[in-house]
DNA sequence: GGGCGTGTCCCCCTTTTATGGGATTGACAG
DNA sequence: CTGTCAATCCCATAAAAGGGGGACACGCCC
């Protein structure tokens, strides 16, 4: 942390106040280099192609396009750029589509001014920085729901069957790849539809990936 | 943080070194109350139930069984009990093994003893503290892989098909939500089948959801 | 203004699934 | 040794989904 390397950045924030905020901020701590600060992301890819931030710093709600669709254009043509989500949206919608659109980090407005510093060098250095109730949804979402436990009702051919379904496959080629008959695998999902009470492939597959 | 509540904890770790250091650790701060401290977690369900930690330390590389596997009866038996893993191993398997067992958080042993009391505050106040590189790989764990680019070439109303498809509905229930004819349905989901070049419903989720 | 994509609807026919009813074997538990 | 359960196969019928063909209006782009 002695010589630390500079860090470039640029930030979209359309509150003028919170964005002069925070321009200051990064411009009067040492190791961080402002680029640039935008009311909006319309120029999103010019902007960033011209001037080579390290970390892009991205509010949600912005006038004209979301900082969720910026995310996406940036993390496709500028992979090595991080972007950090730093908004007042906390609800899953936002947080899973920001992430899916390629954001390393996810910060709520509440943050600290000091803890936003560091979570920019956090993400700079290879990690990802999440507010601690959005940390605790991300690691929600991996973990099995309670459906799950249904599926321990499962006999190993029946969960065979039920994972080939779920990669697409038909009975006929189920039936091929497991080398049995189709009537029998047509025995093994009526079994599998009694026991997760469903009624369909596709339930079921909804009921496996939950 | 004034008036900051007592976090009662139990740490399983077979290194008696390490251990001794961390219930020193925990036991020297205010806030902080050690429950209890042990090298193997065989009887980590009957420990729990009697010492009612609100937070567990749980190492992975233990004797006789293993801190994810505990963390799995743990989490089934005791839902309010939050696992915080602490451990060396930063391997995908161990990490996303961990957390599909229920980890609420999880460090490395890297991490400075500051850090580790911050995580189990955090722990508790229902954050997720991961360790930078880990939560990174969570991160990208949950970033779209490039097979889904396909997707971007279906029209909104195509996708709002697509998405009640994979959550399990058939033609008529997703007609019905989306307030349109089975005719429509049927129709969008020719064109989804022809972009994505799939010729089933489950051949069309296994792409939605790779 | 003529194409192209989108959103909406319709008909007909074939294939696949869903649901009901069976049957046999072998393993394992009580 | 009797019951239960997993694993395998079979038949029949009804419902759903797949695949082909259209249709029409709207908006956008060149």
């Amino acid at each position: 942390m002695l010589a630390a390397p500079l860090i470039r950045i640029t930030i979209y924030e359309d509150n003028a106040l919170l964005r002069e905020a925070l321009s200051v901020l990064v411009q009067v701590t040492d190791g961080y280099e402002l680029r640039g600060a935008f009311g909006d992301c319309l120029a999103v890819e010019a902007q960033t192609a011209e001037l080579q931030p390290d970390v892009v710093l991205m509010d949600i709600d912005l006038p004209g396009m979301s900082g969720i669709e910026a995310t996406l254009r940036l993390h496709r043509q500028f992979p090595a750029v991080d972007v950090l989500i730093l908004t007042v949206f906390d609800d899953d919608g936002q947080v899973f589509d920001a992430i899916r659109a390629g954001a390393t980090g996810y910060l709520l407005k509440r943050t600290p001014p000091g803890r936003i510093l560091d979570a920019i060098r956090e993400v700079y250095e290879g990690g990802a920085p999440m507010s601690p109730a959005i940390a605790r949804r991300v690691m929600q979402s991996l973990h099995p729901t309670s459906s799950m436990r249904e599926l321990e009702q499962l006999s190993s051919r029946e969960l065979d069957v039920l994972k080939l379904l779920a990669q697409g496959r038909s009975y006929k080629l189920v039936a091929a790849e497991l080398g049995i008959g189709l009537e029998t695998v047509r025995t093994y999902i009526r079994r599998i539809y009694e026991k997760l009470h469903v009624h369909s492939v596709t339930e079921a597959i909804a009921r496996y990936r939950a």
